[in-house]
DNA sequence: GATGAATGAGGTTTCATTCAT
DNA sequence: TATGAATGAAACCTCATTCAT
């Protein structure tokens, strides 16, 4: 298993788990997952141990691409309600472009497949994200919340927005906007 | 003359699905849930044409009770504040009270498992809840928002203050009023 | 078991057994059988010992009835031909009123859930039918073929009679008469 | 460069399957079947769709098998009664040679299992035996009789003489020529 | 390394039969 | 006696994983 062949085939069967969980759950068959990413059923167990490992790769995979996502788009210079809006954007785009990796994304969040130390990776890989986020935590402990507070808060009322978003996309960029200003108000 | 069906066992299948769903999630075998209510494997069919209709029926069950509670404690002649306050309580001392249940709602109610017809049952008993919420959805409104960014912004927020006060638990009480409280801000 | 209380309820189910076998096989559930009689799943049983014991009597029944008829339209003091023609036609009628009945019968017929003993009870019911056929038998015998050739091919001829009328019942009578001289030709 | 399919196990499931239907009909469970023929569970799913589409191939197979034969064994330039006469042994000599076969074959064609597109494609490989049986057909037609009847007929009396030569086999040349002429008086 | 046939444990569901009521 | 809930052994089928090629 060592060193991968093919860093295509890898991402090939990736990519295919997200559409094939997107479609069937977590339950969807690696055959299936296998088949989509045009490789025979036993190559997909030449790049991930089981399918278990194949769940916590996805998962940080997504994570990482995401965190530098939102990484490339932040100004670490600029004022936390800059960067705060930075980040709120750059995921809602990030979301709305990629439905399916965030609706996996959260599903695998949520199951209780992805082990610690997988999430301890993913978290590692939030940067600078991290910091403003931590910032904006320090506001919410003033009023005796707790720091997690903020950024929870923050994926809590992003999902709302999306959901909106998804029913009334011509309306989008307002959406983002409102919704942003209801989050910041919010934690201030 | 025969021996009736026992409305007990009836509760036992559908405790026990709880307690598997929430440890194995919606792939939880029915023979596991049948052995943990105490009944044979077969038992569990006489009492639900199927596993899918199991569920449907828990979801339906787990919906019911909850908002029979919500509005036992609401008072539907208090102002719009205090009605919502209500409602943030009754819902966060349920879902703490019985955090298994609230997950595997949460799973359910997110699973393609649940018919549109099930779901609709459930949404007719929501009584005053639904009045309050709809009220409350017309200040967004006021905002550009559309009517259900009230409600779902609070059950998100909700599931924050959950998880923090899952973490604290001796807080609590403080954990809830604030996050409350900035609820109240971002709707307002 | 010994005395049924209700020999209507016997009957019943041996009537709601031709009609679910007719439509699913001899694998028809014995629930289902029960439910069409409108008796319940278990009182079956205390009419039948078991599934097979009930197959069996009404394979036993059906024999009965099937020879009870032939017999009485049959005029014993006649000449062979005039016999065999009569049983020819009795049996028919009986098919073709009932064929149900029939195609129940010849599943039962074939299959290996029928005991041996059983067949011997339905066989020494056949009464002067048999006397017919015996002789017809002793005509085949002189060609050299066993004495059951004649009775055998008696029952595959009209077989074929009834498939015939059954795509055109409209020729019925003509399909009869002319089948029945095809059949006499060959075991003359 | 995987492991082949191979032809030699499929044709071992299918002969199993002639041997556990015979046995048990058409209910024999596909894990004997499987494990008859010497392979896993799981297996014979890698060969077949479901049970039905084993059935159903299998029919097919068996009707395939004898048709080949039938039509080998015929001289297509000989007169009516001559290939009449070779269809009539090489029948009778493949369902005595394969009893086992042929009562399958017979349990199929009865069930609804076999589905109609099946049954055409059975039927297209009946090739210079239908011509026989059609020519044959006529005959009776001027009897009044409608063209199936004659190889309706042949099916029945060859049931007839098989019945006969298998509680007699030593008198089976005899018994095979005397029904031969008894169906062909009826048919004549 | 890549393939896909082979495996068999495990999942859902059916059903003949028993037995408490 | 009549009832139908309870039982659990099978039945069919799926699927993660292994391994011969």
């Amino acid at each position: 298993m060592a060193r991968m062949r093919s860093p295509e085939k890898r991402k090939a069967l990736l990519e295919a788990a997200v559409l094939e969980i997107d479609a069937s759950g977590l339950s969807a068959p690696t055959s299936r997952i296998a088949s989509r990413a045009g490789v025979a059923e036993g190559t997909l167990f030449t790049y991930f141990a089981n399918k278990d490992a194949l769940l916590n790769e996805l998962y940080l995979e997504l994570k990482i691409e995401l965190y530098q996502r939102l990484n490339a788009e932040l100004d670490p210079k600029a004022g936390l309600k800059v960067r705060t809006r930075q980040i709120w954007f750059s995921f809602l785009n990030w979301a709305i472009e990629y439905p399916q990796k965030r609706k996996v994304s959260l599903q695998l969040h949520m199951s209780n497949l992805i082990a610690s130390n997988t999430r301890d990776q993913a978290a590692a890989k939030s940067g600078a994200v991290a910091a403003a986020l931590s910032e904006l935590g320090e506001c919410a402990a003033k009023r005796g919340l707790p720091a997690e507070f903020a950024s929870s808060s923050m994926g809590a009322m992003q999902e709302v927005a999306m959901d909106l978003i998804a029913k009334q996309p011509e309306r989008r960029e307002q959406l983002e906007r409102e919704a942003f200003e209801a989050f910041w108000r919010a934690v201030q």
